[in-house]
DNA sequence: CCAGACGTTGTT
DNA sequence: GTCTGG
DNA sequence: CCAGACGTTGTT
DNA sequence: GTCTGG
């Protein structure tokens, strides 16, 4: 599954997404659940240009009665998403990408944990398929939120874990936002990464804690 | 028909 | 809102 | 995802 | 054990 990653830099991300970035928006080395987090949406048909939009992480379907489905819903499965109440709307109608420089899975050994960082080679930004919905308080308040798909693991994160976000193919990041692309081939683009494109190593256990946010925690143990 | 759930992961 | 279970 | 808290009453 | 916060 995907429940922490991280987005540092910050530099390369408006050329490469083709967007202005939030005021608001710092870099992370350690982004966990339920914090707001940058994701893309636009594009296709008339729109010229993708736009940034900070979400919380942790899905709140549009129709919830209160707000704590966003503790339960960071990730939606690539196998089920498009039958799924609380994703199928999103799925065809509300897709964004997450940017992201790295992903963490935990390997569960000897009844520990040992945490690793996952990433493309030379640190390459990429994007993972996200969902994402508005819901709105009885009092009127709205929250944005997302969540992050996942996929089978590929031969590099298998032995560390079953499940890995879907990374999509730079190629593909258009098709997913774009609202004419039909669910089937929309299906077709969430497949794992390819292994050979990706690099695995373990990490200090600091970054276990959400609050350890620092360079330390993307190094090589 | 209405009521009630609506999720993933990991572990058992 | 929409699907599943009864 | 992991870490850390997990409670009420009454008083300030 | 289970929920909340980050």
């Amino acid at each position: 599954m995907c429940g922490r990653f991280s987005l540092f830099d910050m530099f390369g991300l408006e050329v490469r997404f083709n967007i202005n970035l939030p005021e608001s928006l710092v870099p992370s080395y350690n982004i966990a659940p339920s914090q707001e987090i940058l994701a893309i949406i636009g594009g296709g048909g008339e729109q010229e240009r993708y736009r940034a939009q900070l979400l919380r992480w942790g899905l709140i379907p549009f129709w919830a009665g209160d707000a704590d489905a966003s503790k339960k819903m960071i990730n939606a499965r690539a196998e089920t998403v498009e039958k799924k109440a609380s994703f199928k709307e999103s799925f065809a109608r509300r897709r964004c990408l997450i940017p992201a420089d790295g992903f963490y899975e935990w390997k569960k050994e000897e009844g520990r944990k040992r945490p690793y960082r996952i990433t493309l080679h030379n640190g390459e930004l990429f994007a993972f398929a996200g969902l994402w919905d508005e819901w709105s308080s009885p009092r009127g308040e709205t929250i944005k939120s997302c969540a992050i798909i996942t996929t089978l693991a590929n031969k590099l994160v298998e032995p560390v874990h079953d499940r890995m976000p879907v990374i999509l193919a730079r190629e593909a990041e258009a098709a997913w936002l774009d609202p004419r692309t039909e669910l089937p081939a929309l299906k077709e683009l969430l497949q794992p990464y390819p292994p050979q494109f990706m690099e695995c190593y373990e990490v200090s256990a600091i970054v276990n804690s959400p609050r350890n946010d620092r360079a330390e925690v993307v190094e090589p143990l």
